[in-house]
DNA sequence: GACTGTGAAGCCATTCACAGCT
DNA sequence: AGCTGTGAATGGCTTCACAGTC
């Protein structure tokens, strides 16, 4: 295997030509150019391709790429050939809405159970989803073998919830409250920050005002 | 005004800064080092010197922060001196979910309405919003001087509800549609794509067990 | 002729290291 | 002594430009 480091930002744009493949293929095209996959998602053709050259040589010099089989090493190098199994923590708003949202199911992440701290939720379903008391939460990951959590609860429970997590077979959370978490290493975590987004908006957009005058 | 290029990685710290600094504010802290800040966002101090200094001297030399005045410029830098009127299209799991996400209307972002091209929705209130028509969107927000709107509808709608925007008061688009959008440069996107995040996450846990062989 | 794969160059962001202030 | 502000060094990502292949 080759082992050079891959940038972050190459690993999302790959998620990004996988679902753009998908899309392409539906439509019943075959073949496609690195400048046609750069135009789709926005970005460069020399991007797509040093891209995926990090992985293996997967196009055709004077051709392109097949669409189908670029997908295929797409979903393999992303993990995403299998179901994985996932936990949701907060049965909140914005995680009854995570709960059902298609995106992650069409893309193999199955959300099979929900915790809440809320005794009255617990044990009600969440969209055909189970919740449970999130003094459970150890136990379920282990006896069910999950590897990755979704924690969206308000930021003042966000580390106590990944606390619980340590030293089960969670390898990686995906977290919507807006804190830092502090966890071992071995657990891999990504936070999104929905406020942060559109802060950068009105950043941007009141630059905007500042550079046309 | 000092007019160097800003990295839009540090314009997101800022927006980091600025509510980790609000949550020290009220802990009755008032004095804070590059190094505090640093570990409380999960950073180094070096870097949050450097994107402070972007905008200015705002320290102590051998002091550090002033707690509140800090934040205060961080709120100014960042154009949440005000309330932003925003308008969000779609009003279904995720669209429902966003109207009530207390983070936005925490940091001066006001959901003033509610946009479906479901007819059975339209005149129903989301969470005390009122919820109008797709095609009234144009008028809406020329009348009522909205700049910035949330799009969280299905991916083949997404690029249909951008264009009713273009030629209207809009400078801003919060994109959770996992498409990329094609919008005059004078409306500034952003995109929060859900899936991806998942995605990356079950790369690096893949490419974890990998290296631990 | 068209398009990929890739070393080299260029650009941007982070980190270092220290002078300057309190 | 402690901590900021900043030029210089480093590191990483993106873009260029072209040799290689069909």
């Amino acid at each position: 295997m080759k082992n050079l480091k891959i940038p972050e930002a190459t690993v999302s744009r790959l998620s990004v030509y996988s679902r753009f493949l998908e899309e392409v293929e539906k439509r019943g095209i075959t073949s496609i150019s690195s400048g046609e996959i750069a135009e789709g998602i926005g970005g460069t053709p020399a991007q797509v391709r040093k891209d995926l050259a990090y992985f293996g040589e997967f196009g055709t010099r004077g051709v392109g790429y097949n669409v189908h089989s670029l997908n295929e090493q797409m979903v393999k190098i992303l993990g995403l050939g299998k179901t994985w199994k996932v936990i949701l923590v907060g049965a909140g708003n914005l995680g009854s809405a995570l709960s059902q949202y298609k995106g992650f199911r069409d893309r193999g992440f199955d959300i099979i159970a929900v915790f809440d701290n809320d005794l009255k939720k617990v044990g009600l379903m969440l969209n055909g989803i189970a919740i449970y008391p999130i003094s459970q939460i150890a136990d379920f990951i282990n006896e069910h073998d999950v590897r990755i959590a979704i924690i969206a609860v308000p930021a003042a429970y966000a580390q106590d919830v990944a606390d619980t997590m340590v030293d089960t077979k969670i390898q990686g959370i995906l977290n919507f409250a807006p804190v830092v978490l502090t966890v071992p290493e071995e657990i891999e975590t990504r936070n999104v920050d929905l406020a942060v987004n559109l802060e950068v908006l009105s950043f941007n957009i009141e630059s905007n005002q500042r550079a046309t005058n």
